[in-house]
DNA sequence: GTGAAAGCGCTAACAT
DNA sequence: ATGTTAGCGCTTTCAC
């Protein structure tokens, strides 16, 4: 409640105590000594006045602006970045810190970004949350040592920065697990072909699977290609084509996904009665609008952006050690979002 | 470039010149005469030194944060509210004001968001920048009062505050001009059945497009239904199994669109080649996703980002007048994206 | 257990 | 045309 003009001057007077007991009640100053009844009296003034500290002056004065940059990619693209927006805004609000956000292109080299980078440093932001919009490696701007840095969906190719990233063989775990106990043994899997984590950690996480359930592994039941909706649509053609095709798919997303529909659509294939699918992503925008519902996995993206902030709040405080938390990024969990696209294969 | 610990003494000591003129220099303050030859001597300084202004030390002194308080609805829902930050964010930029951002649950009633409202003013933004994410009238929080504020994408039930919203008549018209102009003439229309302005809005574009060329207008062309995938295929099955069917759909928004399509798919009729679809918002994720593209309408929430932060600096600087602006709404073009979903109709 | 006072870096009123 | 200086509201050192 911070009403204008009211200053910690007026607190201290109403309370009857100098300006200094006032911050140091109000700001829990440790190793001070003040009567607790004082502390009441000065709390009781402060709520009666509607005080709220000038965090200008409070930023002047301590150097600490209160504010943490995001360094976000696309923000308008997808709605991704939406939720590491809410994720991280929400942790920020826990700690009385603000968020300010900057949009960035996608570019790389290891001086992309820099201007971005310089807009924050200029805003004073006390630390950075830099966020790429799918899970790779990047090279930090140089002007960004010295600031304390925490990274989305991507790891430091110097090792320096800690980062968050999806659980990718986890998630495909999760996907593919499903299936098989839906009752499959033919899986097809149609899956990206950049050379990204998520690529070969997906496939890991398909061939683990198998393995456990001594499913031998079939190559010609991978299939790659760009991780779009006619790709995906193209594959599944291919694949479902085949008279010995698999009684169920694995997308890499869910746009790959919505291809396979139509391609299941076109062969009459009915999901999930002939067809089962598993998409990757839960993109609500499609996931949700497919007919039937597109049972797949969710990126953690909220998850993400709080644990960002929380982290950097550790690290601010000098709670946690950076180097320790460099050296591996932290794996966040994709849990599986079960709609209406998974069913038993047919008896035949 | 603010380089830690320069300050605008150094700045004076190097050029030889007092704080005053640096700062007079630097800010460019009006009705203050400088020798050309010292600016450029001070600006040489300023910038050999690295030196950027301390923002907390200016706001202290001069009670502005350069701070714009962005509340938004839902903006892990769509990329709608990406696309508002993004507009926003650049336009902010430009003025060398830094947004800070809020998100809030979708609420009604006069109190709603007012703790949010708070959480800005705690920071001590310098004008808010209110964004729904649909089209509707909306109460503002009190404590709104006094802070300079424009809405987006709604409208102020009080009259009070000036707003951007999409022109929803120019956006219907764009879409059933160019089924017009490809030669349909018995056109349905989707619409949704809630009684928001975009509802009335795209239903006088629809008939003012068909009055124009004189075509007459069929009650029984117009279908409503909540604005979602499922009730627009169930309309679209509807409609489409009628003897005398129409050759074109006009949808509300995409997700009906969709719906659309799926209803097509399973009466046989090709898009576009036996049925044109027109859909409305352009949500990448599904327009540009089906097969064939969806030709749709943008809704412009760039622009009314940029437009909203353009229009908080003129009020900010008293150059423009609130009042003038608040009488009526300010109308923001949807232009038609073509795609793939749009031919002429069969010549039978 | 509490208070006086210095000073963070800047702007602006006032002098010169 | 340029300089001197007071103070914005707060935290913090040091004195009591």
């Amino acid at each position: 409640m911070a009403v204008k003009g009211t200053g910690i001057r007026d607190v201290a007077k109403l309370a009857g105590v100098s300006v200094t007991t006032v911050s140091h009640v109000l700001n829990d100053t440790p190793h001070t000594r003040v009567a607790e009844e004082t502390r009441v009296r000065v709390r009781e003034a402060a709520k009666a006045l509607g005080y709220g500290p000038n965090r200008a002056a409070q930023a002047l004065r301590t150097n600490r602006s209160g504010l943490i940059g995001l360094l976000s990619e696309e923000i308008a693209t997808t709605p991704h970045a939406g939720r590491i927006i809410l994720g991280a805004q929400n942790a920020a609000r826990e700690h009385d810190l603000t968020l300010v956000i900057i949009n960035t292109d996608r570019e790389s080299g290891p001086n992309a970004h820099k201007d971005d980078v310089q807009a924050l440093i200029d805003r004073q932001v006390d630390a950075v949350l830099y966020a790429t919009m799918y899970h790779r490696m990047v090279s930090l701007p140089p002007n960004l040592q010295g600031l304390p840095t925490v990274l989305i969906d991507s790891t430091d190719r110097a090792g320096i920065v800690p980062a968050a990233v999806p659980d990718e063989v986890g998630g495909a775990i999760a996907a593919v697990t499903h299936l098989v106990e839906a009752g499959h043994t033919r899986i097809g899997f149609l899956n990206n072909d950049d050379d990204v984590p998520a690529t070969h950690g997906r496939l890991e996480g398909y061939r683990s699977v198998l393995e456990k359930h001594k499913i031998p592994y079939d190559a010609s039941l991978v299939l790659s290609g760009p991780s779009e909706t006619l790709p995906g649509y193209e594959l599944a053609r291919e694949i479902l084509g085949r008279s010995d095709r698999p009684t169920a798919l694995f997308c890499y997303n869910d746009r790959m996904a919505m291809g396979a529909y139509r391609a299941a659509t076109e062969l009459g294939l009915g999901i999930p009665d002939d067809l089962s699918i598993v998409g990757f992503d839960n993109q609500e925008l499609i996931a949700a609008n497919l007919f039937p519902g597109l049972t797949t996995v969710a990126l953690p993206h909220y998850e993400m952006g709080a644990w960002a902030v929380e982290t950097l709040v550790r690290l601010l405080h000098g709670e946690a050690d950076r180097k320790l938390l460099a050296d591996e990024p932290t794996l966040l969990d994709c849990p599986l979002v079960i709609r209406g696209s998974v069913a038993a294969p047919h008896a035949d």
